[in-house]
DNA sequence: CTCCCCCATCACTTTTGCCGATGCAGGCGA
DNA sequence: TCGCCTGCATCGGCAAAAGTGATGGGGGAG
């Protein structure tokens, strides 16, 4: 029961140029080995296939046996086969064309996908971009499983193991209904909203985070309603239910359900949220990332 | 620019299996090898690559990255042709299937290979036979290029480097016209046809045979006629213009152009021509060419 | 916090591949 | 026919590679 194949392709390579030159000598000096080294090769091969392929004449070269023409004829296009494997495993991790896998995080992906998908699109028409939309940690995990080789972010409680790069800040500011009393006002502190009742986007990681924010401001904020929905959350505050803490800011003050919203700028000395595009450490990015990455660079560092 | 591929068809099984697996350590259990030679292999083979195939997560075994799992893809139909082609070599010398060159000295083709072919072709109806008749020095160095990997041949000068196996004695014989003087007897001393002049069948080595017989009966052959075709000689016998010597033996007397031959049994001592089968020696003989040799046997042997 | 799982790494051993030299056998020219 | 030359096989020695078992680290799970 002949179990697996146990030659090489040097052997079979090796194999190849006797054949092809008619001599193991002219193979050796072709591939800069010694003629042993062929003599042996070839040997093992034939011992390990069960045929005899090249017929050795002492003073005149080596000429193929039937079954060793067939094999050659064989031989070649697996050989072809065995650079086609090289070749694509080399451009998978090179070449820009193929696919590559994104992760972001679902409130940052209206606001900056968008333009970053059409202009990688622009500069690099060949590679396929499949996004992946979820919370930090969904996001995160699709990085670790492999399922994403990068992924926008918000620096909140990353893993260490995970390589982070800063495009942007995300200052947090303050979202009032219009007819609030510090609407007007253009900035606020967030202690003067302590009396509020406050409206949560509640997402794994942002919810400790808003509220870390408002400790830092010294209130305890009494918190009315929690929604996982970036405009929910701003619906809820345009209908007056109370006031959001938020960091991307739409370009215009309407809801989806005709409300308005004031956004107010937090004159507490807050830091501001890094948006980073991450990686996962220890794992060679591959030239679609790169490219990727400095499409990112571009355009959200300007 | 990349050279060629360096790496190796174990390194590639064994990431298969560490891929299939989702575990190195399962990969090595499977193959029976140390977890720390899959782990080795696997590194090498994306160094070698360039690209990252597998992410390690230490608890939690490893996952394919994006990369890795295309790579698996073309992997998996890579492995399936290099166990075809082991598969094609080893049956192209095992197998019952495929092609059997044979060779055949050309006097002896017309007696002996219908009968061959007819019961080789009932045993083995999967491999065709393909036939090259010529004079003993064609087929041989047919033999000795590859061209064909058996022979049936008269052992005529052949070189020791053949390995033969006698499959039938063809004792020479004497033909004369029906109008000679001894046609009605039967058998005949060489020195009976001392003063005919001699029709010589003149193929490479055949004719020095034939003088060589003459010579050994005590008398040296006038020489009339030659003819490199066995028929040519009968029709020229037949015809009144000598004898011949000749070993084959036709079922009827009547050539081509009508005449009649006769055959006549010689009594001197003189040494049956073998019927051989030829083969190269130190080269392993396929199945097939093993199977034709036993039809051969029992064909002619019997 | 502890245990356990899984992979990377290390030192060591075994295997393999290669080299250079040598031997052998056949073609070929003198 | 006798060397000479060519071309492959083989051998001893050596270096590179692969494999082994042990160790360690990092991270899940209870």
């Amino acid at each position: 029961m002949p179990k697996d194949a146990n030659f090489t392709l040097v052997q079979l390579r090796y194999f190849l140029a006797a054949a092809e030159l008619g001599s193991m000598t002219a193979a050796a000096q072709r591939i800069n080995v010694s003629q042993s080294a062929i003599s042996t090769a070839v040997t093992h091969l034939e011992r390990e296939l069960g045929v005899q392929l090249l017929i050795r004449r002492h003073a005149k070269g080596l000429s193929l046996t039937r079954a060793g023409e067939r094999f050659l004829h064989e031989l070649r296009g697996f050989l072809t086969h065995a650079d086609d494997l090289t070749e694509a495993a080399r451009s998978l991790g090179t070449d820009l064309v193929g696919e590559l896998a994104v992760g972001c995080f679902q409130t940052l992906a209206p606001f900056c996908l968008p333009q970053l998908l059409r202009e990688f699109g622009r500069a690099h028409p060949a590679v396929r971009v499949q996004v992946t939309e979820g919370d930090i940690r969904t996001v995160q995990d699709a990085l670790r499983g492999g399922t994403c080789e990068l992924a926008l972010l918000y620096d909140l409680g990353l893993d260490p193991d995970l390589d982070r790069e800063v495009l942007a800040v995300a200052p947090p500011y303050a979202l009032v209904p219009p007819e609030h009393r510090l609407a007007g006002a253009g900035a606020v502190r967030l202690a003067d909203l302590a009396e509020d009742p406050m409206i949560v986007l509640d997402l794994p990681l942002s919810r400790d985070y808003f509220r870390s924010l408002a400790l830092k401001a010294g209130i305890e904020p009494r918190v009315r309603h929690r929604s996982t929905s970036y405009e929910t959350v701003r619906a809820l505050v345009a209908a007056g239910h109370g006031f959001a803490i938020l960091n991307q800011r739409p370009v215009h003050d309407t809801t989806y359900d005709g409300g308005r919203a004031v956004a107010l700028r937090l004159t507490d000395p807050l830091p501001a949220l890094p948006v980073v595009l991450a990686r996962l450490s220890g794992v060679r990015p591959t030239g679609r990332a790169q490219a990727f990455a400095a499409v990112c660079r571009e355009a959200m560092g300007a």
